[in-house]
DNA sequence: ATAATAGTCTACTGTTATTGTCAAGTATTG
DNA sequence: CAATACTTGACAATAACAGTAGACTATTAT
């Protein structure tokens, strides 16, 4: 239950791959599809959200590509997510579209589930791409 | 993102009204249906789900219906929804089919979705329906 | 200029999971 | 035995997800 597409998954490793070359320059998307196995096709999509929302800026023409648009500790996971998918919405009544459930005054299930929305949100908004960089020295260690 | 199916909160509510329901005997599939305006035939499979892991009882015939099987603050939410759903599994590396991502070792952000699973879970472990009992009372009133 | 590189944009398609519906059957009660 | 109520498995409609394709624009280097 509460799976993460794809597009999250592959959007905040390609954040994170663009985090690591962050004073190298521009990386291609080409680059970015080869080191996570995934399609260029589909990651163009990701990456213009992620443009859209100043996440990230590109550079076309040879020797561009795209390199993240604030220090990587100003990026939290959540931004990311938040920016690929929208936000956190355990149930249809939370969430932009309010549309779904009836009753929803004094709904108790409803409270649940907002609750757990914002734990969740919450912990995303806690953890940033330097997090991740550093974990990963350590993992290398 | 990160939606729950109308399986598991139709589930909860459904588990939710059978622990109101708790002392005065069991509840009708009819009934049930009824008062959260979902069909029949739907919140059959739900049920007979939580029946197999022994959730709930039930007694067929005139008379019959459904009853939880402990004490409502011995059902966790958590427990309910993994009935009906299986685990959280945020990514597909975690969970049970362990298949989908390559290179997971040294994948920093699957550690990141296992942390949050494992956040997701602790919570939702905590949360039972005495304490949802509970919690409608304070808002009736 | 122009060729090569690299990002931009939109539409389309296949697959999968979700969300139900239906019908025939079994057990229990009065 | 008749009415009630749960049991089971097969099936269908829908929506979301995941991925593909192609035509286009901008930039750089020669
Ligand atoms: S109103 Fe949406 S869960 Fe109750
Ligand atoms: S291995 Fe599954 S997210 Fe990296």
């Amino acid at each position: 239950m509460l799976r993460l597409s794809t597009k999250g998954q592959y959007g905040v490793r390609a954040m994170f791959e663009l985090a690591k070359n962050y004073e190298k320059g521009p990386l291609t998307i080409k680059e970015i599809a080869a080191r996570q196995g995934v399609s260029i096709s589909y990651l163009e999509q990701l990456l213009n959200k992620l443009r859209k929302s100043k996440l990230i800026k590109s550079q076309k023409g040879p020797g561009g590509g795209y390199v993240i648009n604030k220090k990587p500790e100003e990026i939290s996971v959540g931004l990311i997510l938040s920016s690929l998918e929208g936000p956190v919405a355990i149930a249809q009544c939370l969430g932009p579209s309010a549309k779904g459930c009836k009753r929803v005054e004094g709904c108790v299930t409803r409270l649940l589930w907002k609750s757990l929305g914002e734990k969740i949100e919450d912990f995303l908004d806690t953890i940033n791409l330097n997090d991740l960089l550093k974990e990963e020295t350590k993992l290398l260690r």
